[in-house]
RNA sequence: GCGCCUGUAGCUCAGCAGGAUAGAGCAACGGCCUUCUAAGCCGUGUGUCGGGGGUUCGAGUCUCUCCAGGCGCACCA
């Protein structure tokens, strides 16, 4: 129920629409106060009265009922407190109804939602500079399933470069199919290192002409590359199965590599395309933008080529209603760009376009640098967290089934969650005290509160569950109930800001008031039908903070 | 030089399309486990909300300007 909605239709102000009363309804600092406020200053000059006036009219006005319990006027505010027992038994009963689907909506029914998110490149093996745009666009994927839209997760591929040439010399320099093949992506990516470090002029000539061969359908050079695309996906595949992420398209840059002429044609019968400096370019200089590279002098294709074929690609194939790249705000310019350049070309779904953009990754000492050995591999601290939870599991609760399971749920919920956690646009640096800090706000405190949750209804098992008729809400309680029936709003926000950190917040906050709540109030002792309310409130708190996670694509162990 | 982003407690950050005394966590110190998992709870202290103008009844939130840091600005992606 929208209870802003509802306040704003009992007040009646003259010349002033429910809406607009709507609108400014606000949430008063503390609770004592109030549930809704309308703040009366702005009617001030309309009305001719003073502020404090108006709220203490508009409160005498006000009938309470079923959905108002009072109405209160204080310094020219018009307070609320609504019926506490009421929403306490309908969000309850919408949280037992809906269950792993409370939070959910139709709104998105009908429509699609592209995600280009993650998008790894081939031979380059997962550092934490990767973890944003892979949990981020993940995120986003289950919110706006969770939704009801329709949602297309897209791996652009990092396939296309001369990059690959360099790669096939180094490998016909140096390789061993046995040690590439029980190496995999990191001998791989030794050798790319290796010739960045020891190429001769001989050797960078005999790379560019490896990666004409594979422009060119050359056997043996596509061989090459595909077999290292292949170990590439079968290395990133079993991360991402570990951090819950999944792609319905692998479609990366060379897939666009047929595709990019209609573009180029369209961009030449449209007058758009100059050349500059021997280059193609789009000019946006009248939109304040240096010009949009279109093709190189030499004639080759550019990264906005790819994107514009791949955008038209995305339109055409899934007709989406939104397209989103979740690309760190370094590319901010290439995306003003590129959505530009679809505005000049007429596609009015140009505005669908948007750039996620989210903050860079650095390390304590600096930027990461693969060549000066400098990186921190993903792997390598999901590893290190699962090892951290399994060492405190070990500590606290040893005799606990299934441990390693466990520890897994724990150490990779912590990885995610820590990434999710801030606003997106927040630059981080990366600090491994940081990541295995298991107290405060982080992941595992929301799990651990769930435990504390399940241990809890485990033990009521077979227990009357109750509600009394004359139910009378702890302050406590009242929190938690007025914290679950904002989850729908919740997962709606993030999904409009692109914002997952909104739901990590929600889940901390969730939690900080059940802790509370699970500390002054006694569950299984209290009386019959105070026990009863209390038991299901707990039910409810564990169900919407498994939705919440779940959204982040985190799992909630049974016990820890 | 131009453009975008960031600047809130010692540290890391929240702050709902401006609203009532600015909040969490970490770190520090002090309490709380014979009673629902102490990965927890409670208490103590700190803020020129980067500086300065402006709009407003009201600004951390909007606007202008300055300062500091990050990123980007033609043939890489």
């Amino acid at each position: 129920m929208d209870y802003k909605k509802y306040i704003a239709e009992k007040i009646k102000i003259e010349g002033v629409s429910a809406e607009e009363i709507a609108g400014a309804i606000a949430v008063p600092p503390n609770s004592d106060m109030g549930d809704y406020a309308l703040p009366c200053f702005k009617f001030a000059k309309i009305l001719r009265q003073s502020p404090v006036a108006i709220a203490q009219k508009l409160a005498a006005e006000i009938q309470p009922d079923g959905v108002i319990a009072e109405v209160n006027a204080l310094n020219g505010y018009l307070n609320f407190a609504i019926d506490k027992a009421g929403l306490a038994r309908q969000t309850l009963a919408d949280i037992e109804r809906a269950g792993a689907q409370y939070g959910s909506s139709q709104i998105g029914a009908g429509k699609t939602v592209c995600i280009d998110y993650s998008s790894v490149n081939v031979a380059k093996p997962f550092h934490i500079g990767h973890l944003s745009t892979t949990v981020i666009g993940s995120a986003l994927y289950k919110i706006y399933s969770f939704l009801g839209y329709n949602v297309v997760g897209i791996n652009h591929l990092g396939d296309y470069g001369t990059q690959f040439g360099k790669l096939i010399c180094a490998y016909k320099h140096w390789g061993d199919r046995d040690e590439v093949e029980k190496g995999g992506i990191h001998a791989i990516n030794e050798l790319y290192v290796r010739f960045n470090s020891e190429a001769t002029e001989q050797m960078q000539a005999e790379a560019r002409e490896y990666f004409r061969l594979i422009e060119n359908g050359d056997r043996e050079a596509n061989e090459l590359f595909a077999w290292f695309k292949s170990l590439t996906l079968a290395y990133v595949d079993k991360i991402y199965k570990r951090l819950n992420v999944k792609f319905d398209s692998y479609n990366g840059e060379s897939f666009y590599l047929d595709k990019m002429q209609p573009v180029i044609d369209e961009l030449k019968e449209k007058g758009l395309l100059k050349v500059s400096e021997g280059a193609s370019v789009v000019d946006l200089e009248p939109y304040g933008m240096p010009p949009c590279l279109i093709l190189r002098s030499d004639g080759a294709s550019l990264y906005a080529t790819r994107d514009l074929a791949a955008a038209y690609y995305r339109k055409s194939t899934y007709g989406f209603d939104k397209c989103l790249y979740v690309v760190a705000y370094q590319q901010n310019l290439h995306f003003k760009q590129i959505f530009k350049v679809l505005e000049l070309l007429g596609k009015d779904w140009a505005k669908d376009m948007v750039h996620v953009a989210y903050g860079m990754v650095s390390l304590e000492d600096g930027a990461m640098s693969t060549r000066n050995g400098r990186v921190v591999w993903l792997e390598d601290v999901i590893e290190k967290c699962v090892e951290k939870a399994y060492a405190v599991i070990e500590d606290k609760n040893p005799n606990l089934e299934n441990k390693r399971e466990i520890a897994e749920k724990v150490g990779v919920g912590s990885v995610i969650f820590g990434a999710l956690y801030n606003n997106k646009i927040k630059d981080i640096v990366f600090s491994y005290d940081k990541v295995l800090s298991f107290e405060g706000e982080t992941g595992v405190y929301c799990q651990y509160t769930c435990a504390r949750a399940n241990s809890v209804l485990q033990k009521a098992k077979g227990m009357e569950c109750a509600v009394s008729e004359n139910l009378q809400l702890a302050p406590q309680e009242y929190e938690i109930i007025k914290t679950l029936s904002a989850f729908p709003e919740a997962v709606k926000d993030a999904a409009e800001k692109y914002e997952p950190s909104t739901i990590a917040r929600y889940a901390v906050d969730l939690a900080q008031k059940f802790n509370k709540f699970y500390f002054e109030c006694k569950i299984l002792t209290a009386e019959d039908g105070c026990k009863g309310f209390r038991l299901q409130l707990t039910k409810a708190t564990l169900q919407t903070m498994q939705n919440a996670l779940a959204l982040l694509g985190i799992g909630v162990p049974e016990k820890m």
